[in-house]
DNA sequence: CCTCCACAGGAAGCGCAGGAGT
DNA sequence: ACTCCTGCGCTTCCTGTGGAGG
């Protein structure tokens, strides 16, 4: 009997190396980036020669490859700085790990200085230590991905700009991304005009453009001829269809890789792509299920349970209609369910508003009764399989 | 036509956790 | 360290609504 991990890696895979296909992987190249790399590199030359640069501030959707530009204007602009031994240094703080002005300044400083730990200094005592290096005669790009989450952006940009003004030598130069288009609008007028000395928009990418990134990485990723073309433009025009989403179309299509090497099959067909993307879908709802505020799960638990219940029924002309359930019942089993779990019963009021809640997140359908039932009511439809919707609540419910 | 049923959904307010201000 | 404030989840109370049934 053959180890269990040379098996698995004996066995047949699409995938030449899946690491190029994963939304970790940078490329060398950005393709249709070139105008918004161009620009970058323009405003930031200056700092090569000692001159300051405009603060630049770029918004974009999540994945059209802002960060991803970003990063490589920055590797370049500092590995040229280093072979022309120009005092320009640069770092890269993703803010929503470093939310807030100090722990941002903390995270700058200790780029600056990686053999120092500035745990539990001052904040004061941090800026100088940045205003420290900088004064040495340093061009210095930071670059604030996501400064939307930093609590205090107003404080922070106010507090780097104005060190700017300070500094004898040296400069700053503040590179502020944001996915927020209203993000901008709500900071503080001075603040914005200070950050958004230059502005740049990241479009998202339209399916020929997807298109083509895929086969890029496909070419990378995958062994010759596993993939379809066809394959990766549909993967492409999903993408292109919901958001213009690059990371979005790669994880399509690794994901089609992964169902091919599950299946056996020696490509990637439209039909695994089509199959990644319910996959994907279904992960979405199975996620949004488990998140839901513990009540709401709850109701929904009880409507998944009374579909299952009951029989789909025969319509006259013959097809199978999904049980349609009663508000006032489904009002009674979660009441019965909430029991059993020992969980708090919210009033009949509030369950309401729990109903409009999962209708609103499109997790069920609601209409108003008609004729043939008394009073007035809302007729509840289940939007999805029953059964997955109750096993992953009670795997949530459990765990 | 009136009444009742079986709800829908608005308004006000309560208790609590956690963040902001001092 | 302290209070103050705010948002969230929820309850209570209430008025509205359209069909069923007498």
């Amino acid at each position: 009997m053959a180890n269990l991990f040379e098996q698995l890696l004996a066995r047949e895979t699409v995938f030449r190396d899946r690491n190029y296909i994963t939304p970790h992987y940078t490329p060398d190249k950005l393709l249709f980036r070139e105008q918004q790399i161009q620009k970058m590199t323009e405003i930031l030359a200056g700092l090569l020669n000692g001159k300051r640069a405009d603060n630049l501030f770029i918004y974009g959707k999540v994945g059209t490859g802002k960060t991803a530009s970003a990063r490589h204007v920055l590797s370049h602009l500092l590995d040229f700085a280093g072979q022309k031994n120009a005092q320009v240094s640069g770092t890269y703080v993703n803010c929503r790990n470093h939310n807030s002005k100090y722990r941002v300044l903390s995270k700058i400083v200790k780029d600056f200085y990686p053999e120092h730990n500035f745990m539990g200094y001052s904040a004061a005592f941090i800026y100088e230590k940045l205003l420290g290096f900088a004064g040495e005669g340093r061009g210095i790009v930071l670059v604030l991905d996501e400064v939307d989450k930093v609590k205090d952006v107003d404080e922070l940009i106010y507090g780097l700009s104005r060190a700017n003004d300070e500094l004898r030598k040296g400069s700053l130069c503040i590179l502020g991304i944001s996915n927020n288009v209203m993000f901008k609008d709500d900071l503080d007028p001075r603040t914005k005009s200070s950050l958004c000395q230059q502005e740049m928009v990241f479009p998202a990418y339209n399916a020929e453009e997807l298109k083509s990134i895929l086969s890029e990485r496909a070419k990378l990723a995958f062994n010759e001829g596993c993939v379809d073309e066809a394959a990766v433009s549909l993967a492409a025009a999903f993408a292109a269809q919901e958001s213009g989403d690059a990371r979005k179309a790669v994880m399509l299509l690794m994901r089609a890789g992964e169902l091919a090497d599950k299946k056996g099959l020696a490509r990637v067909s439209e039909e695994e792509v089509r199959r990644a993307k319910r996959l994907v879908e279904e992960e979405i709802i199975l996620n949004m299920v488990l998140t839901l505020p513990q009540q709401e799960q709850l109701v929904l638990y009880a409507i998944a349970g009374l579909t299952l219940e009951r029989p789909p029924l025969k319509t006259l002309t013959g097809e199978t209609e999904e049980g349609v359930l009663y508000s006032g019942e489904v009002y009674d089993t979660y009441v019965k369910i909430a029991k059993k779990f020992k969980e708090t019963v919210v009033s009949s009021r509030w369950y309401r508003e729990c109903i409009s809640q999962l209708e609103m997140y499109g997790l069920i359908l609601t209409t108003q009764s008609g004729k043939g039932v008394k009073g007035q009511t809302r007729f509840i439809k289940l939007g999805y399989d029953a059964k997955k919707i109750k096993e992953a609540i009670e795997k949530g419910l459990t765990a």
